[in-house]
DNA sequence: AGCATTTAAGACTCTTTTGTCTTAAATGTA
DNA sequence: TACATTTAAGACAAAAGAGTCTTAAATGCT
């Protein structure tokens, strides 16, 4: 699969959060609840996305996260970048490990282009165009 | 990573048998040293190939493996199908799992295309074609 | 000050993937 | 028949990913 568990969690928690949040911190409980994530396991996922700069937090009551920039300003790629990193659109598809762009393997050129779609996609997608989706 | 590491080493070693092979059994040892996939390892993941129909093995003196159809005959998709099944084709890539072709997610119609290309990519390409490529 | 709320952090478990090792079964050859 | 070669199969170990649980730290409210 394309994006681990733990990233696909990062998504779904960041679009709830997007949905729900009116400008006030949402408790990881509440987006627990609405997705379905386990709590604790999404703690530690937003935990990644806050120290990567796309969540702040604030402790106590009235606490939770929220996104740092705005919806429109927040992509799926900061998201994927933040908790998988970026190594999927440059790893050789056969797994050669002689491969790059100077020795290229035999699906080089079509992969890199392949990869270069995904990139785009998860670049060209702000978290508000995928919330505005299902309006 | 779209691809398991089986299923690189499953094509690895199919590019080497095709390959070294001149009609004859290649044994199991020969492959793992020219490719420097662990013999045992690899033991099991041929055993998977030869299952699914892609190998013949034979036990024994002047024993080994050996491709079924022929190099041109055969593709990646039956062996990334072999190993590690399509699965990466239909999965929604965000993880949601109310997404299906009536109920889509945001990024449904663009996933759906690369995974096409993905698709296209694989059965396109033989094994022919691979070891061609280096000549 | 004390309490309730909420994130932070780390230990721990479970599962899957990856990899190793040993033994069994098949087969050609002397 | 005995032996060497080679795949088949299964037990076992190691590593990574996924998930759980407990405790600590921060913060607002009374």
């Amino acid at each position: 699969m394309l994006l681990s568990k733990s990233c696909e969690y990062a998504i779904q928690a960041v679009l709830t959060i997007a949905r729900k949040s009116d400008g006030d911190y949402l408790p990881v409980r509440k987006i627990a609840d609405e997705t379905g994530i386990s709590y604790h396991f999404l703690g530690k996922i937003l935990q990644t996305l806050t120290k990567a700069g796309i969540l702040n937090s604030y402790k106590g009551p009235n606490g939770g996260v929220a996104l740092v920039r705005s919806a429109a300003e927040t992509t799926l790629l900061d998201i994927v970048a933040a908790v998988d990193g970026l190594g999927f659109a440059q790893r050789c598809a056969l797994g050669l490990p002689k491969c790059s762009d100077e020795s290229q393997c035999a699906l080089h050129e079509d992969w890199g282009k392949i990869c270069k779609n995904m990139s785009q996609m998860l670049e060209s997608r702000s978290i508000l165009d995928l919330i505005s989706f299902y309006k």
